[in-house]
DNA sequence: TCATTGTTTAACAGATGTGTTAAACATTAT
DNA sequence: ATAATGTTTAACACATCTGTTAAACAATGA
């Protein structure tokens, strides 16, 4: 056996830990070449360039979040099991990929053509995804079983509070000197009152004194 | 006068929107120097390193945070108009600084060193304020008036979604190629849906099952 | 005037990082 | 055994970045 396959695999390996540990610009050939326990030549020999090596990290990830989207987004049941389901799924994928946000904001904000190739994919399933929700959900709010909301808010909304927790997370590690234990804990709470937070925003009754709680004036220039 | 304050400030102004745009370790005393219109060495002239002319420049935007802070967690009014007041002004100050959480989430990241010095201060405001704030919501919700919830979850739940407005819209704008009247209506349907979001938590009277009659009042569109 | 001090420039040193190449080494097939 | 091919190493070229330094320049005070 010549040592192809184990060694571009533990190069792949060590790629990935390194890319989602530090991003990818301060990512380091070098520094995957060292985890990998080979000279950075090796690396280059298999992959040419760092960018090369990226792209190859990027796609497993990004298959892994697109099997995730179709698994959350296809079940057909009522909308709270659906609710539930969706934040679950998504925040177990999160806790499975705890550093993959960080890393596709920062490509996103400055390596946004790498992202290319996955944009139509993504854009048509979720076009076509948020459509079939979006009559199901017409349907559900004009029968008043639903309280009204823009179906594109309601999906940022579940991202953001899913994303922003894991977000934080290293953060708040550092600030509380979260233990595991700790750490397990803030996320369980974290999911529960997500959970309630869109339970209420989509089947609470509102609260309708008060008024105005949404006409303050805010500058956006 | 000599030519001290002028260029100084010229370069403190230059890092400052280099470190904002491109982040900590993107950022090149070269780039700043040129931005300044300097030879780069002016600026280990004024400044002797890169972290010093760093440290200055987050000095400068973290007083501006605690300010911030300060003036959020204040004002003794109902709870609607404090949860209203307090995601206007921490949106408000978001907009004026949208690149400030991607750099400070960066630097607690990478170097958390160089945050420590506002670890303390950062405590001490956020137990007092959170255990005063606390005192008020036990009494709202033994009375009825507002739902349960941890004042901690709140306060992530405000932070996170406001946060993760302007932590998306970089990229947002990038992939659905908004203008500055879209990003406008983007930024101001979000600061609704999210006070909205916020309001039924606390006011909404909670659904126990799937059942009738939504209100007919609560279009978000 | 001229010495002192502060400011600016240009050139340099040292470190680090990406990518290349020639040669050494290993493996397999003939 | 040996030729062909695939793998690995060490050394190198090249670029970029941070930080230093000596010397030039400018302003001011004695």
């Amino acid at each position: 056996m010549n040592g192809h396959t184990g060694t571009e695999q533990q190069i792949l390996e060590a790629a990935e830990s390194v890319f989602l540990e530090k991003g990818y610009k301060l990512a380091t050939t070098t520094a995957i070449a060292a985890k990998a326990g080979v000279t950075h030549a090796m690396l280059h020999y298999y992959f040419r360039t760092k960018e090369q090596i990226f792209l190859k990290v990027l796609d497993k990830n990004m298959s892994e979040l697109f099997s995730m989207l179709q698994t959350v987004m296809s079940p057909e049941l009522t909308f709270r099991e659906i609710l539930t389901e969706v934040v679950n799924l998504h925040y177990t994928f999160l806790s499975r990929h705890r550093k993959l946000p960080a890393l596709l904001l920062e490509i996103a904000g400055s390596y946004p053509d790498m992202l290319l190739k996955y944009k139509a994919p993504l854009q048509e399933t979720l076009d076509t995804e948020l459509t079939r929700h979006k009559t199901r959900f017409g349907k559900a709010v004009e029968s008043g079983k639903v309280n009204r909301i823009d179906p594109a808010q309601l999906a940022f909304q579940i991202l953001s509070m899913n994303l922003s927790t894991f977000l934080a997370l290293p953060v708040l590690k550092n600030i509380f000197a979260m233990d595991d234990a700790s750490v397990a804990e803030f996320l369980e709470n974290r999911r529960q009152e997500i959970i309630r937070t869109l339970d209420t925003r989509l089947f609470g009754k509102e609260d309708s004194d008060g008024g105005s709680a949404g006409t303050g004036n805010t500058d956006t220039k």
